[in-house]
RNA sequence: GGAUCGGUAGUUCAGUUGGUUAGAAUGCUGCCCUGUCACGGCAGAGGUCGCGGGUUCGAGUCCCGUCCGGUCCGCCA
């Protein structure tokens, strides 16, 4: 038996047991004749007091930091207890150790703020596991898992397996692909979702299915994007969009509940994509704090139940405005006393590449009632008043105005609020705000191909009043400068997304469950019939031989995780993740392979 | 595909206008120390300044290229 008890559970009441343990050396601290050595496991830390016969023995084969020993000895009480550890009131006294293994020394400390850098703990993961940071992400994780698959059990849901060699779908993210031996010249797709065979396996009849799963996506990454990563993935018969948020804010609930021990009992908020888009200028906005969207030139008609606001900025002689596609303004409460010093460093704020703006305009509403802008010259006090009233800035607020093309100023105004409640402390962090967002256009235009693509994916239903519309009509564009005008622009899908402080983390939709309307929707998207049966047949097939109504969600676990922990990073929940070029730099993965390898795939390599 | 920041001791970093032998902290090694828990004290070892080229009397420092890493834009149905 290597050992009796665990690091971490060991106390008083222990006291006078003759026990062993096992574990890494943390630190060793000698003082000539004793030796004190912490001793760490996954379970925590217990002091280790090697006395003067043992010291001797030390001498001779010193220990060294991470080295992995078994001890036994008496547990006894400290003369001076350590109040900061859960065993701090005992220690062991040795009676005899082993070395198990020996450690060489580890490029960087084994502890909570460690003098490690991010590339060299990515290099040495297995060392960076050894961390509390790490360990405690790692038991969230589990934690989330088995919270969600406690709930989706409890709700008749079925885990199946679905597989990972797949077919290629160019339709949304890059494929990985995988050569076939056994069919020289032919590919393997890693699936992006288990999309279509979870939609199989409602026409097979398991009417609640969920899987937590791996997907595989070969896009450029981010702090909060993998090539491979695990989603929450779920699928339901005989629901309609009602039954699903029903279903899947209890999924979140009960592990906000089950992990964070939060109790979210008021129904979860929801707000269409039009007005997200246009309160937020965001499809996932962060509804912790208001600080909401003015559009100052578009006509309200647009947006048949927003303010109309186009008056206001008329005709004033402002090129700036009088030439933009959009002028936006938000009121951030309080900062009116903003300093020239402080307006400039927001105006290059906006003006980084990222952002991407030409400059800021700013009205100052000053708390003795008088107003004060960057553009005094074009706004009489009572057109400035005006303005700051249509954007609900109080005396006192800061209303900042950027002016531009449409959906660059959206971005740009969407980012300046999250920064504006970034500075003020309004996006708290131990607050969590859910909401659905519904109603998504089906349709995306894309101009670089030349045709409309789903939004979410081909298996999302149209809402069903419009199907009829999109039926009607053909997806053929003549001038596409004037995409937005086509009756496709105008469809909503039966689609939702929940959205946690601004992040995305489950997205779904009722699908299409007919034959029919399925190959309108490829047709739509520029797909020809002998496409369509190449690509999708097998699920065209499928909807011939009754299927149900269905549809579902998947939820991003790491980002789930991530947010949960309070981290940015995705990577800090994942045991082994790649860095942001996609690489292991651990394994150095990828690489490349023998010629054997390539000779038994007929595969010859041809670099560019 | 693009933008931007970084790469100097095992590690985290500093390094002035281009100027003598490149520093600090920590870690490591040795010696001393019976109550530490970030132990302490003394001594010591440790550097291809990412790589290649250029400018210069002289380059860690300036220029060009390249590799690696971070962040972001595009992309991510």
């Amino acid at each position: 038996m290597y050992r009796t008890n665990t690091c971490g559970e060991l106390r008083l009441q222990d006291a006078g047991k003759t026990v062993t343990l096992a574990g890494w050396v943390q630190t060793v601290r000698k003082f000539g004749s004793i030796t004190f050595v912490d001793l760490r496991d996954r379970y925590g830390i217990t002091q280790l007091l090697f006395g003067e016969d043992l010291n001797a023995q030390l001498d001779k084969t010193p220990l060294g930091r991470e080295f992995v020993v078994q001890a036994t000895g008496i547990v006894s009480e400290r003369s001076n207890k350590n109040p900061t550890l859960p065993t701090g009131d005992i220690e062991i006294t040795v009676t005899s150790f082993v070395i198990l293994n020996q450690s060489a020394t580890p490029p960087f400390t084994i502890q909570d703020d460690t003098d490690g850098g991010d590339d060299l703990r990515m290099k040495f993961r297995f060392l960076d596991l050894r961390r509390n940071a790490l360990k405690r992400n790692l038991e969230l994780r589990y934690a989330v898992n088995r919270s969600a698959r406690n709930y989706l059990h409890e709700n008749n849901f079925l885990d199946i397996e679905t597989p990972f060699l797949i077919k290629s779908t160019p339709e949304g993210a890059r494929d990985f692909v995988v050569p076939s031996r056994m069919n020289p010249g032919q590919f393997y797709a890693l699936p992006q979702s288990p999309q279509t065979f979870k939609q199989l396996l409602m026409v097979s009849g398991y009417d609640r299915y969920y899987q937590v799963v791996k997907c595989f996506r070969d896009e450029d990454l981010r702090a909060d994007r993998q090539p491979e990563f695990t989603q929450i993935d779920c699928e339901m018969s005989f629901v309609e969009q009602e039954d699903i948020l029903n279903m899947f804010e209890g999924l979140i609930k009960r592990i906000f509940k089950d992990v964070k021990g939060i109790d979210i009992t008021e129904k979860v908020q929801r707000m269409s994509w039009e007005d997200a888009m246009w309160l937020y200028g965001n499809d996932k906005p962060d509804i912790r704090f208001d600080m909401t969207l003015c559009n100052l030139k578009k006509p309200a008609s647009v947006y048949s139940t927003k303010q109309d606001n186009a008056q206001l900025i008329k005709d004033t002689g402002f090129k700036v405005f009088d030439e933009a596609e959009t002028v936006l303004a938000i009121a951030v409460p309080g900062c009116a006393d903003y300093s020239r010093k402080q307006t400039d460093e927001l105006t290059e704020w906006v003006k980084r590449p990222q952002i991407g703006m030409k400059g800021l305009a700013f009205i100052k509403c000053n708390s003795d009632g008088s107003f004060k802008s960057s553009m005094d010259k074009f706004f009489s006090e009572e057109k400035l008043q005006a303005i700051a009233g249509a954007a609900g800035a109080k005396a006192g607020d800061l209303l900042l105005i950027l002016a531009g093309p449409e959906e660059r100023t959206r971005k740009a105004m969407s980012e300046l609020r999250l920064e504006m409640g970034e500075r003020l402390g309004l996006r708290k962090k131990d607050e969590y705000k859910l909401l659905w967002v519904l109603d998504f256009p089906l349709f995306e235009y894309s101009e670089e191909d030349n045709r409309w693509v789903a939004r979410h994916h081909p298996f999302t239903s149209p809402k069903p009043e419009q199907i009829e519309t999109m039926i009607r009509n053909s997806p053929v564009i003549e001038d596409a400068a004037h995409y937005l005008d086509h009756p496709y622009a105008g469809i909503k899908a039966n689609a939702y997304d929940m959205v946690l402080n601004g992040n995305e983390i489950g997205g779904g939709s009722i699908r299409i469950y007919q034959r029919e309307l399925q190959e309108k929707m490829f047709a739509a998207l520029g797909m020809n019939k002998e496409e369509q049966q190449h690509k999708f047949g097998f699920l065209l097939g499928a909807f011939e031989y009754g299927a149900p109504p269905h549809g579902g969600i998947a939820f991003g676990f790491d980002r789930l995780c991530a947010l949960l922990g309070g981290s940015e990073s995705i990577r800090d929940y994942i045991a082994f993740p790649k860095n942001n070029s996609g690489r292991d730099v651990m394994l150095d993965a990828p690489a490349t392979v023998d010629d054997k390898q390539l000779n038994e795939l007929q595969i010859k390599l041809e670099l560019k």
